[in-house]
DNA sequence: AGAGTAACCGAACGATCGGTCGGGACAAGG
DNA sequence: CCTTGTCCCGACCGATCGTTCGGTTACTCT
């Protein structure tokens, strides 16, 4: 009845295969840097993972998960779109918080097996979704209309995404999810200039 | 006399290697796959360099000296702090677009080799430079001071290095270099909203 | 013509790759 | 007691890794 777990399960093994994933790469990492990071033997992973493959497949799936599921929450769906987008990026920036080995490996993956492919594929369905909520803002003239749309939505993404490179929540004085989404959307909307002081967020992460 | 080369010179053997590289990750490139895209064979590849490692030494060189490079330049050097940053922002654009494969390569590599941890280090002053143009333009009053420091300074980065995923000059419709560090100047001291028209560049690229 | 050399090749090196196999230790259930 | 199943192991598999080596071709220079 009890949670009592003193050998591996495919979750906690997981969790120890994307750190070192994320340390070295998935195509820098061997099964034999896996098992000495779980402290088991190669051959002993295989009894809790069918392979290599599959633990790239659980973690960029969790990720995924958590992104898409921003797109069902209420705010997402109603509202102006500006508002909506705003919240799309406060929220992704919090999952990418949340969930950080595994967005961090899912931003990582380069194509070269079916998995890494379809990873992609599904990436550049969310991100379609969002470039939606950036064409509809622009059409309602609450958006800047002087930047090419396309290029716009790769920046901000590219911003938003760029949090796996540095966020380390182990910090001292690491922010919390919240705070680095404030700042996303701070910069992201208003910009680095001391002009631009439309609130857009009070910080509590509930517009 | 004439410049005729039939043959392969450790430089357009480097061409080759780092197309490659980008498309399956560092990791993920065997020196067959190497021979394969060079069209010669994999022991003739050795004629022209050491090894794989000193193809990923070259390709990384060659990106940061174009990046410290920007450095060097007058505009980056006198004015006031914003305009320094506005163009060294500029010019790193300008530069990822110019030497993209190379830029790309330094912007993925992970630290599992000696040579990988060298670039990491000379990433790190070359941020660190520009943190200090961003803190002096916080200093004068150019800059927002509600964003923390280093998180701006990170997101800003990360809006940049974030043009290596996503710019492919070969697009029909592919803007130029000058045009992409237009828009992310825009971005990044205007922010997205219909607000903030502060003129902080003409798109000729020469402020 | 002969010597020297740049450019290339196929074959093979030891090491390591992801993955398989048969079996041992141990606890639970009868 | 014996069986069953979980969890783990060392030994090993064929394939592939980055690299080396001996040798061939073709061009340049004298």
């Amino acid at each position: 009845m009890s949670a009592r777990r003193d050998t591996y399960t495919p979750e906690t093994l997981l969790d120890v295969a994307v750190r070192v994933f994320n340390e070295r790469g998935y195509d820098g990492t061997s099964m034999e840097h896996l098992s000495k990071a779980a402290g088991i033997s190669k051959s002993s992973i295989y009894h809790h993972v069918a392979g290599k493959e599959e633990l790239l497949r659980r973690a960029v799936s969790r990720a995924l998960d958590g992104l898409f599921g921003i797109l069902t929450e209420e705010p997402a769906r109603v509202g102006s779109a500006v508002r909506r987008l705003e919240y799309v990026t406060r929220r992704t920036v919090e999952v990418l918080v949340a969930e950080l080995p595994y967005v961090t490996l899912l931003l990582r993956v380069r194509g070269n097996t079916d998995t890494e492919r379809w990873a992609l594929e599904r990436r550049r369905e969310f991100d379609h979704e969002v470039a939606e909520l950036l064409k509809e803002a622009v059409a309602d003239g609450d958006l800047r209309s002087d930047v090419e749309l396309r290029l716009a939505t790769r920046l901000l993404f590219g911003m938003i995404n760029s949090i796996v490179e540095w966020y380390r929540p182990e910090a001292r004085n690491a922010a919390n999810g919240a705070q680095v989404a404030d700042a996303v959307v701070q910069l992201a909307f208003s910009g680095l200039r001391t002009d631009g002081l439309s609130s857009v967020g009070d910080g509590s992460g509930t517009p």
